[in-house]
DNA sequence: AAGGATGGCAACCGCGGAATG
DNA sequence: GCATTCCGCGGTTGCCATCCT
């Protein structure tokens, strides 16, 4: 037996927020805090998805958002960030006040990434477009025709950042990570790489 | 002016982890 | 230890506005 869905879809309301919702939201909010979300639509008088209030709080009603546009200083720390963790997108916004993991999400893929291939470097390795196709064109001439499944299977590997994530001979700083890549470590790296950009 | 293409953002989905009983 | 519940996350989709032909 899977987990049962969180509410019942077919008689719950989807889409976007009307004012009216918006206003309960904010309401129940102030008057109870942000607790269990699945009560919160029946609390507060709504027929929406628990999920989907924690949601529209998280990403838009939350007072301590900022709504304006990104600063470059924002986009900078972004794309340092994205070079040296990959897409952990709620620990980049962490970093950024008053944004939400949705934010800085959306703000990549529709802007920076374009920005990052305009300027001849890979949005995924932060390496020049060049030389990761130099990289691949090395890759496929090698002999053995199992280079991907021995590359998977490599024990090393795991205790490796991934090259997608690898900032070294990153063009916007000079972070140097270091060889575990859980959570922790990769939080340790963030905080490494703050010190060193100050 | 019309309508197709594109961009940008909000919201949804499904999964994994943490908490709890 | 196991089942259940909830929360948070990252990826994806849907919708609306604007641009382009």
């Amino acid at each position: 037996m899977g987990r049962p869905p969180c509410c019942d879809k077919s008689n719950v309301k989807r889409g976007l927020w009307t004012p009216e919702e918006d206003a309960k939201i904010l309401a129940y909010v102030s008057n109870h805090g942000t607790g269990n979300w699945t009560l919160v639509p029946k609390k507060a008088g709504l027929n929406r998805c628990g999920k989907s209030c924690r949601l529209r709080w998280t990403n838009y009603l939350r007072p301590d958002l900022k709504h304006d546009g990104f600063t470059p200083q924002e986009e900078m720390l972004i794309i340092n960030l994205h070079a040296a963790i990959g897409s952990r997108w709620s620990l980049i916004a962490r970093r950024l006040p008053g944004r939400t993991d949705n934010d800085v999400k959306n703000y990549w893929n529709t802007k920076l990434r374009k920005k990052l291939m305009k300027m001849g470097i890979d949005p995924v390795t932060h390496k020049p477009v060049s030389q990761v196709l130099s990289d691949l064109g090395s890759i496929s001439t090698l002999p053995n025709t199992n280079n991907q499944m021995n590359f998977v299977n490599n024990d090393s590997i795991n205790n490796t950042v991934p090259a997608a994530t690898e900032p070294s001979g990153s063009h916007y700083s000079s972070i140097t990570v270091n060889a575990s890549a859980n959570k922790n470590t990769r939080e340790d790296q963030v905080h490494s790489w703050e010190h060193q950009v100050r």
